[in-house]
This record gives C-alpha cells, structure tokens and sequence, in this order.
DNA sequence: TTTATTTTAATTGCATACAATTTAATTTGA
DNA sequence: TCAAATTAAATTGTATGCAATTAAAATAAA
C-alpha cells in the first residue's frame, strides 16, 4: 500500500474500531435509559455485579479506566443509590465500592440487556463471536507496549 | 450461554470494542503529539486530506461526528492555522472547510504516522485487514437501525 | 525511628461525544 | 407571495476520558 492510500480514512483500522465503538454505545443507549444507567455506568455495574466491595484502582483495571474517570461517575452511582462509598479500614488509601441493595437488584433487570440489544443489531451470534475472540486478540497484542513500562523495560 | 453469563464483562463484544477503540487511540497518542493533532483532529484531518473545501455536514458524515463535536475542534484547528472555516457563498447556511497552505503541508509529516503507529504495535498485517473487514462487517450490520429513522421506516 | 518513596484517590484542565435546543438560511406549499 | 417546514451550524448541558498534579496513607530504607 502506497504512503498516500495509507493515509485514507477508509483505511484505517483504527477509524473503523473507532466508529464502531461509538455505533455499539449508541445502539445500548435507549435499552440503558430504562435501567437509568449511560454505556460505562453499565459496564461498571457488570464489573460490581461480577465481584463486589473492590477498589478503584482493580475497577479502574478491569474496564481500564483512571480515578479521573471513575470518581465522578461512582459519585453519580451512589447519588443515585446504587453503591456505596467507603474507605478501606485496613487500607484507609483505598475506596472500596459495594453495592447496595437496590444496584444488587439492578441486576435483574439488567439481564434481559444483552439480548435486547442484540435483536436491535442486525448481527449474528458467529460474527459476534469471532469480533469478540478477535478484539481480544487485538487487546493482547497492543497492551503490552503500554505494560513495557510497568515493567521496567 | 445463561442469562448470567451474558451479563459477564469478559463476555462482552461491546466492552471488547471499546477497550480496543480506547486503546489504539492511546497508541496514536504520542505519534500525532508530533504533529500537534490529537486523534480526532487526526481523522478530521484525514477526511480532508482526501476532500477538500467540505462542509460541516459532509465531514461530520464522513467522521460519524455531529456538529456538537466538529464545531469546537475545527475552532481549534482554525486557530493552529491548519484551515479556514467560511460560509458557502451559494448556501450561508453551510460551512465551508477549507485546508490552509500548513494544513496541506503537514500531509508530509502525517505520511509516516500509519508505519510508525504500526512498528510501535505487535499487530500483524492479517489481523490488521480481518480487523478492518470485520469491523466494516459490523457497522453495516449496525448502521441500518439508526439509518431507519431517515429513510422513514 | 524518621525520612524518602510508593501507592491510591481526588482534583484540575483539556478534549471529546452527543442529545436537545436555538438561530439563521433555504426550500416547500398553500 | 409568504407563512410553514426543513436544513445546517452553533450553543447548551451532561457525561466521559485521560494526562498531570495533589493529598493522604502506607511502605521502604537509611
């Protein structure tokens, strides 16, 4: 491929993980309005509905987010009674985030999201799969030029 | 796969794309920082690239970006001297986008941004293209939804 | 122990994103 | 023609997203 086909937008597979991305929120949004919640409120219920009473920091690390991130949506979960916000004891540095009762009751209703917006997508269980097993690939293969550093190296 | 299983983040297509999205532009970041651009001002500035004198509708079609969005960036990138932005003499209702003499010029440097993002990732060429082909996939699964609306459906 | 370093969140500042509304210009229709 | 509807940007308001800094707490090291 020439430098100058290089360069068009059609080309990019960073524009075409980009826009997709940002179609796929788009497409939960109606079905997340129900459950009151936006896209990364969503996720940071499923990472809560996973393992419950953790820090920021193994939140942050799960959905690879920062505090910058994560504070003020948190704050907007336990405004809305979802969470609660609590220094560790043991480790007063530490925040950890439990669910209440009604964000552990959010889940029922959360249940019936994945197929919902999967009927809404004109897409199939087997493209669905091989982009899910081939993100990861993609994931496994960027992450660790950042981790380097972590590292050391 | 149970309704349990469904809502487990490492399940998740959606959280897969959006962990990718995220962290590719992370990759761009200190690439583009050499040319001043951050990533959205780098795909706009790609759109234009390949056409120029647009308006704002045309580009933000192109970009899957509303006005919302390109108005304060295309400010920006006014304001840096890369474009020009004045009403359509024919349609004052339009913008016209225009690239500068510099805005032209800084093709030159962003010619080698695709290799150097690429050399920085432990991506291979074959996951690149099955990546952009499925990606292609499944915004024209996606897009028909929201398309409805317009076509009147 | 007591200072230096590290760790964890919060904060600050900047740049998206997008829904909803507003404004100005154009086109449609009665 | 001229009011109604439509279109294109801009604006407003809310919610991310992340780099960089700050503050507080814990750990390491001298």
């Amino acid at each position: 491929m020439s430098f100058e086909e290089a360069l068009k937008l059609e080309n990019q597979t960073c524009f075409a993980v980009y826009a997709c991305a940002k179609e796929i929120t788009r497409l939960y949004q109606p079905v997340l309005k129900e459950l009151g919640l936006t896209y990364t409120q969503y996720i940071a219920m499923l990472a809560l509905w996973e393992r419950d009473a953790v820090s920021v920091k193994e939140l942050g690390e799960r959905l690879y987010l920062d505090s910058g991130t994560l504070t003020p949506l948190l704050k907007k979960l336990e405004a809305q009674g979802l969470l609660t916000r609590a220094r560790d004891a043991g480790d007063e540095r530490q925040l950890l985030i439990r669910l209440s009762s009604a964000g552990k009751a959010l889940k029922e209703k959360a249940l019936e999201v994945p197929e919902k917006v999967f009927c809404q997508s004109g897409v199939n269980v087997e493209m669905l799969l091989k982009i899910r097993s081939q993100m990861g690939e993609l994931m496994t293969a960027l992450q660790p030029v950042g981790a380097a550093d972590q590292r050391g190296e």
